[in-house]
RNA sequence: GCGCGAGUGGCGGAAUUGGCAGACGCACCGGAUUUAGGUUCCGGCGGGGUAACUCGUGGGGGUUCAAGUCCCUCCUCGCGCACCA
């Protein structure tokens, strides 16, 4: 009766099934539900129009986790929301003319129509955008909430500035130093900006990441680094010469006080307030700090850029040395953000102030030595003739008071000396900076203060909420349509009364996406949270999403977290308590004669002579087959989930994207795996229903006893059940996909007969179903339903394995002759050391492997290997 | 430039705390059945060697009875760098 599996018919039946029944809408008030709660989210999406790849990888992995965890038995919470402000919706506007509003809702509904298509075990009924003014309204009474709490603050900062299309540019959006339109020469410019002061709770991220067991060790470096929590000292460089400064003193920071010793300089920031100072009346140096300001604000572009100084003609004494000054510099590698933006240089000990020293001719003198080369004059020769600087641990020399000691105890004598001469001190300093979350742009949320010239800035009163976006806006120019909006930002001032104006920033979008894992919990709600909800569900269980997103977005949602409990929105610090970083989805990239790149849907690919070769769908013209790289439409090396699911269906893809790759890993997208993943759906359909006579009845009562056959059969069913299950725990699906093709196979080779063969075959075929449904669920409910099952799989707890079948009498272990694999030997688990000896000595291979020498040591590991040393 | 991660057959990968390298899948090769075909089933499949055996986890070195796994070093690729999301 076995007919060919219909993934067209037959996911659209499934998803109407689930739906109407509800199975995925969340009980919200879990203590009335009676379960453990179990929160699952991954990354919401941008709605960018389509989905890719990507998000079916993300989302499959979080839905496998979602129904496994609602089969074991928990309340499970898995929403689905839109990042919805941004950037592209802007340029669509000034590209196509279409408003920014109508083509992100448009978006939105139609990736909903394909991420549903997806067959997803989302609660739909707590979706939102985070352009529903009813969202934003909600961040702006949060952000209101902070801003009395002092969370909040303004300052000046750089941003890029385009001097042609006047506009400030993001930093994707400047093109080796120049604006992506314009073409013209980016500047950096200051703005007074928002901030967040994340800054305020560098030590607190920093420790709370002691807490996150359950996140990956790399993204907790990773943060670790970018908090970048360093002790150090400040030091005051007395400076002669500074106008109208009479008893200048430059503030410093260093991390190597130990190496004061090897100075050769100091170096400003180009934004140093002395620096600003001095170029006052000074032409070439305002020439130098423009030369530096086109760099761009990015730090990579800083640390990239070729290192420039400017010498101030100033004198800075040095705290140890008396009589010894060093001239001091404006460098465009010195940041202002970072330290006091003034640095001191050891170009021996440190690569910046070695490369800055070479060009400009400056001392180095080596002040810390290896202790392997202590005293040997040749290696200070070899250090300042060479390339780089010394940075490892060493014991310090040329150095005064400090001769003989290693870096650590020179430090702290170094900083106690400063100390006691009034010339500096101990600190700690950290490299994270505040949140700068002012966008002068119009799509994203409005900033909901108005500034007076009487009464300052004033937050918007909270009857006045949402602050809502005017739709009247043009884009047929740059620059921020809300600034240039005739009527939106003059308002009458809430505190005088007298003709005031509206912020027109809106919110960095990192601030929409820092916060609405607590908003799913009840989006409906008139305050932000609903705290008696919130204190059930957060933290979130389980957050899946790109390892792109390792620092920013989790560390903002970190901060964001503890500032929401700090206003009492939430009780918990910690957003997330597992985190997972899915790899990306890669493809073959493919070119034409010409280097154009060609689509892997405009090609065709044949094996001749064992080469694989593509030409041109269209007029056979030869493609040149290149590199796998990630899916991007600039490379065209992209894949249409839509495309897949018209072919193969939803459970196909979602196969394949959990099947081969660990899902940490980049997974390659290949048309001969979708084929696959597909074989497979259609082999699992006819095992099921091919012979449904040599199945057992449903609830059959288990049989007395059992031949040979049909226990190793139960034992396969019950071992792949216990190691899938552990599998799942861990979200090793690629392991679990193994062990099911393996139980696939044992039943097909499976050819017991009669009443208790029928019973030990469904509960093989029954236990494999349910294994492979969080996996392909349309697929394995239209199994179960086949089996004789009226109540579906998603209904259906989770099979326990029985221990009793998972353990075997009896062990094969390889026997070793000096490391080497000689033999193998099966034995009674378990067999005493002696016995395993004798045995393993006994075996003809063996023998002849030890061919008579003496057996010096016999190493057994029960249950693994037996070495034999001789 | 700085920080982080990853390298295992033709390909994706598997391998508890160091304990039989290559499970499982894809591709390919051979056979059977059938069809108009990509279907299905059976067998083979890291390199060298007739074989015994031997070499093999990015390169080089080390620790160990035993290393894909631990240590040192080098190379290549990927991610992030604060206004992309």
């Amino acid at each position: 009766m076995s007919s060919r599996y219909n993934a067209r018919t037959v996911e659209p039946k499934w998803q109407k099934i689930w739906e109407e029944r509800g199975d995925f809408r969340t009980a919200t008030d879990n203590a009335a539900a009676g379960k453990p709660k179990y929160y699952v989210l991954e990354m919401f999406p941008y709605p960018s129009g389509r989905i890719h790849m990507g998000h079916v990888r993300n989302y499959t992995i979080g839905d496998a986790i979602a129904r496994y965890r609602r089969a074991r038995g928990y309340n499970v919470l898995h929403p689905m929301g839109w990042d919805a402000f941004g950037m592209p919706a802007e340029n669509a506007a000034m590209e196509k003319g279409v408003h920014p509003k109508g083509w992100t809702y448009d978006n939105i509904a139609a990736m909903r129509a394909q991420l549903k298509s997806i067959g997803l075990a989302i609660d739909w009924s707590r979706e939102f955008a985070t352009c529903d003014p009813d969202y934003y309204g909600q961040e702006q009474a949060l952000f209101l909430d902070m801003l009395e709490a002092g969370l909040v603050t303004r300052k000046k900062s750089m941003v890029n500035w385009d001097p042609v299309d006047n506009t400030v540019l993001a930093n994707e959006q400047v093109i080796e130093g120049r604006g992506w339109r314009s073409g013209a020469v980016v500047e950096r410019r200051e703005l007074t900006q928002w901030f967040f002061k994340i800054s305020e709770f560098s030590d607190e991220l920093l420790e709370g990441l002691d807490t996150l067991t359950h996140w990956p060790e790399k993204v907790r470096l990773m943060q670790k680094n970018w908090i970048g929590r360093s002790e150090g000292a400040r030091v005051f460089f007395p400076v002669e010469g500074v106008p109208g400064g009479k008893d200048y003193r430059l503030e410093i920071f260093t991390t190597r006080p130990d190496t004061l010793f090897g100075a050769s300089f100091c170096a400003l920031s180009p934004h140093h307030p002395l620096t600003e100072e001095l170029a006052k009346d000074n032409p070439a140096l305002q020439d130098f700090i423009r030369q530096c300001d086109r760099i761009g604000t990015s730090e990579e572009a800083i640390e990239k850029a070729e290192k420039l100084g400017f010498d101030t003609g100033l004198k800075a004494r040095h705290p140890f040395i008396e009589g010894k000054t060093l001239p001091v510099y404006v460098a465009n590698f010195v940041l202002m953000e970072y330290g006091t933006g003034a640095i001191f240089a050891c170009p021996a000990h440190d690569q910046r102030d070695f490369d800055f020293a070479k060009k400009y001719n400056l001392p180095i003198l080596p002040v810390v030595a290896p202790k392997a080369r202590l005293g040997d004059a040749a290696w200070a020769e070899e250090l300042v003739a060479g390339e780089d600087a010394f940075t490892g641990d060493g014991v310090a020399i040329n150095s005064g008071f400090l001769d003989g000691l290693d870096v650590a105890s020179a430090k702290r004598a170094a900083i106690e000396k400063l100390e006691a001469l009034g010339l500096g001190e101990g600190t700690v300093n950290y490299r994270l900076r505040d949140w700068g979350i002012s966008r002068q742009r119009y799509w994203g949320c409005p900033i909901p203060v108005i500034h007076c010239e009487a009464c300052g800035t004033v937050p918007v009163p909270r009857d006045q909420l949402p602050v809502t976006l005017p739709d009247d806006v043009t884009f047929d120019q740059p620059g921020n349509p809300l600034d240039r909006h005739p009527t939106w930002k003059h308002v009458d001032c809430p505190t005088c009364g007298k003709p005031a104006r509206r912020e027109t920033d809106t919110f960095d979008t990192f601030v929409d996406s820092s916060w609405y894992f607590a908003r799913f919990i009840a989006p409906d709600a008139k305050t932000p949270t609903d705290r008696a909800l919130v204190d059930q569900w957060l933290p979130v269980d389980q957050y899946i999403g790109g390892i792109e997103h390792a620092i920013l977005h989790l560390l903002y949602s970190r901060f964001f977290t503890r500032a929401m409990k700090r206003v009492n929105h939430v009780a918990v610090e910690e957003p997330f308590t597992g985190l997972f970083t899915q790899g990306m989805v890669n493809h073959e990239t493919y070119r034409d004669a010409e280097g154009r790149w060609v689509s892997p849907s405009e090609i065709t690919i044949e094996t001749v002579d064992g080469k694989r070769v593509a030409k041109r769908l269209d007029n056979g013209a030869p493609v040149t087959i290149g590199s796998i790289e990630k899916m991007s439409k600039s490379k065209k090396n992209t894949v249409d989930p839509q495309d897949i699911i018209a072919q193969y269906g939803a459970d196909t893809a979602r196969w394949f994207m959990l099947s081969d790759s660990p899902p940490d890993r980049d997974v390659q997208w290949t048309d001969q795996g979708a084929e696959g993943a597909w074989r497979f759906t259609q082999r699992l359909w006819r095992l099921v229903t091919e012979k449904p006579e040599t199945f057992g009845s449903v609830n059959a009562p288990v049989p007395a006893s059992f031949s040979d056959a049909e226990m190793a059969l139960r034992r396969a069913t019950h071992q792949t059940l216990a190691a899938a299950t552990d599998d799942f725990e861990h979200m090793r699906f690629n392991r679990a996909v193994a062990r099911v093709y393996e139980l696939a196979n044992a039943i097909s080779a499976f050819n017991g007969t009669g009443e208790t063969a029928g019973w030990v075959r469904r509960e093989a075929i029954e236990i494999l179903v349910q294994i492979v449904g969080p996996m392909m669920p349309h697929l394995a409910e239209e199994c179960w339903e086949a089996l004789g099952h009226d109540v579906p799989l998603t209904a259906t707890e989770w099979p326990v394995a029985d221990k009793a079948l998972l353990v075997e009498d009896s062990v094969t272990i390889a026997v070793q002759v000096n490391g080497k694999r000689r033999d193998e030997l099966t034995i009674a688990r378990d067999a005493d050391k002696e016995t395993v000896e004798r045995a393993a000595l006994a075996l003809e291979k063996v023998e002849k492997a030890i061919d008579g020498k003496p057996v010096r040591k016999v190493i057994i590991v029960p249950g693994k290997i037996i070495n034999i040393v001789v």
